[in-house]
DNA sequence: CACTCACTTTGCGCGAGCGCAAATTCTCTG
DNA sequence: CAGAGAATTTGCGCTCGCGCAAAGTGAGTG
């Protein structure tokens, strides 16, 4: 196995305060795995044996209930860590991760999470930072999910996606993966025919521009007029 | 100050796994407080000075919306930290923490934490482990929000609720703090109409019992059909 | 290059649950 | 113990968004 370089990692923000030589004592017992468009990366409720950073593509994670239904829990980007059920006390990871496009991820063994942590702690404290922003999300969506009319929630769903992933291109800003709308729906707690209603409407606006699994968004203001308008509860 | 008796908090899920002289040393630098019911313990938005342990009582925790919306995020039961924005790397309460009932609360300066995680590591894999089952409640309520009826989620939440808080009484499990139907509509993203609507038809069958503010659950595994039952999208 | 399958669009009807309104009941306060 | 206010119940109409169905449109594959 090649020994993998520090440079793989400097900047990232798990890594954020690390210096050169502790990235490399970090990197060591790291393992660089490749993973395929729509291949799995880890299941849910299986034995969380490793945590992961993605270092390249993206990764939809998808809880599923007992009766079947799906539901994406989020999008992990590039330069994130991910399936850190270790670091949180847990056994299993509780959700499935399935990378949305071809995926390079760097892989360690969970058994290292406390010794890593306590030897790096500037690593710990960006781990338990993330923890604490997805949290926040989460709420914010249950919060959403309460109090918003589906057209709110699938225009903020939008513009979340576009912030984390958004690449510029000549038309707008592009979500930089393959979505459907079925994903759009599961995302959001709509039907993928709403969500289908929604962004032809939005299209004839102008507001979006969107094709088979690939959605632009045009005008982003006009789609934060969406997100919030309305009246409420 | 009277200087506080390990014995308060041994015991208790945060510190489980620490020796006698240490949770004399986690305690020395924490302050009892009380707190009245319906006073609030922090504010959302506020610099988060303070974490802290329940010793007694019930505590809500609100999230409002910019536009005023409320939504209850959960309650907190004895024995359980809360309001640990300093271990996710906040500087802010995301959300308002108001006594349900009255409350006598243990305090420890926010700036303390990274000195007592360190020194002892139980307590932060105590605390990790917290954040790990409320992150992961946060998304069920997400996927609950997404795929359940109204009847269906009030159901759950009741449930959740009796488990985390329940007690018994001769006609069933009550919870053990005043809840009113509004309360139930903010948890669960319905209106407080529908919420009495419901109670009204439970209570008619023999499933609950309630009263103002009150509400006791006298046949739980019936209540359980009507969280799992009906059809799903 | 045609075929197939996945994804998307669109129409139509219906029902869960909200919005609004008003009446009722319980609890606390003075 | 009476009054006031908070909490709860209940009725009614309406709308949003789902359910179901079917047709249309690409994009990849043999």
């Amino acid at each position: 196995m090649p020994k993998l370089d520090a440079s793989l990692i400097a900047g990232l923000p798990p890594f954020e305060g690390l210096e050169k030589d502790e990235l490399e004592q970090v990197l060591a017992p790291a393992r660089s795995l490749r993973f395929e468009r729509e291949k799995p990366i880890f299941e849910q409720e299986a034995e969380a044996h490793f945590f992961f950073v993605l270092l390249d593509g993206h990764v939809r994670v998808v809880r599923t209930t007992p009766e079947g239904q799906q539901v994406i829990v989020r999008y992990i980007s590039e330069g994130e860590v991910f399936g850190i059920a270790t670091a949180l006390g847990r056994t299993a990871y509780p959700a499935t991760a399935i990378a949305a496009v071809d995926c390079v991820v760097l892989a360690w063994p969970s058994a290292l999470w406390p010794e890593l942590s306590t030897r790096f702690p500037a690593l710990g404290a960006n781990t338990y930072r993330t923890v604490g922003s997805r949290l926040q999300e989460a709420h914010t969506r249950v919060i959403e999910m309460s109090t918003e009319q589906v057209e709110q929630r699938v225009a903020h769903a939008l513009l979340r996606l576009v912030r984390q992933t958004g690449r510029k291109t000549g038309e707008g800003i592009e979500i930089d993966f393959p979505i459907t709308r079925q994903d759009i729906a599961e995302m959001t707690g709509a039907t993928l025919h709403t969500v289908s209603r929604l962004m032809s409407a939005w299209e004839g606006e102008g507001i979006v521009k969107s094709g088979r699994k690939r959605v632009t968004i045009s005008d982003p203001h006009r789609l934060m007029l969406k997100a919030e308008s309305r009246e409420q509860r």
